[in-house]
DNA sequence: TGTGAAAATTTCTTCGC
DNA sequence: GCGAAGAAATTTTCACA
């Protein structure tokens, strides 16, 4: 058996393979071996590792929601009463035009990131949500533009 | 006639190879052809034409943020100067530790995701942006806990 | 436009260092 | 833990329905 990578244990090879992976996941491992100068069983070694220790998660097609018919994201800021806030985080979770989901300091309980079709669609959703037992109330952020959505960390 | 997949023009077969890709890239041709009762060779001409149509932006790894290092998320609510607005947005633009900018309607001007090592480095960076020409003030939540983060867009 | 089978690449495994 | 080379599998191409 071999060992798993600890916490933040990968070198600087890793980090480069991470930065590769990211970009393009169909990168075949020729060309990853001879840009970083080892072989290709390396490159396959140190991804199945890194995919092992849970540093890669999955390799994902990333799509374009716009273009898929998710033409409307809003973030909404959500106030819930302390006693049923576990509750009310249950019931978010389920709701698959939700697609974030953060439990926040400040004024608000929650931060959530939402995506559907359209304005009438958005309404619903924050009715929805209002209507949700515990949820004090919600101001929702309609996004007019986005100016940048990068899922790919950077590795420093 | 044969031609580019138009806006909103994609199939029940299209949708389902979305699906499948969206949780695993690496999800070999012959399976998804076998489970959508289609040849190998048409799931690869469907795949390159939604990577030709934009529609699959890329293929990614996805990697998990806390275990390369990225321990801190923060929502940061942005309130801009009108006339130096597009300015900000560009200095916004430029930083590495900023994931996501969006623009939005109410009271604040822009809501920004961004992540940072620690809390030290968190600190340091609302600076930064409190600092940037233009900007009036900034409100930030502090991410206590993730509930739910997902990449995948749902296809109806 | 979709198919089936061959051709070209890529990925995976084994073995020796 | 790494590299080289062969084995297995996947992706790509092509002629044809």
């Amino acid at each position: 058996m071999s060992e798993q990578i600890a916490e933040g244990k990968i070198d600087h090879i890793d980090k480069k393979i991470l930065e590769i992976m990211q970009d393009n996941a169909k990168t075949p491992y020729s060309q990853i071996a001879s840009q970083l100068g080892i072989s290709e069983a390396t490159v396959h070694l140190r991804i199945r590792k890194l995919v092992n220790a849970g540093i890669i998660k999955r390799f994902q097609a990333v799509v374009d929601p716009e273009k898929v018919g998710k033409r409307v994201t809003a973030i909404i800021a959500v106030v819930a009463i302390p006693q049923k806030y576990s509750q009310v985080l249950k019931q978010l979770e389920k709701m698959p035009e939700v697609y974030e989901i953060f439990d926040v300091t400040g004024e608000y309980s929650t931060i959530l990131k939402v995506r559907v079709k359209n304005k009438e669609e958005l309404a619903k959703l924050i009715d929805e949500i209002g209507n949700i037992d515990g949820v004090e109330n919600t101001k929702t952020m309609y996004v007019l533009r986005v100016i940048k959505e990068d899922t790919r960390i950077k590795i420093e």
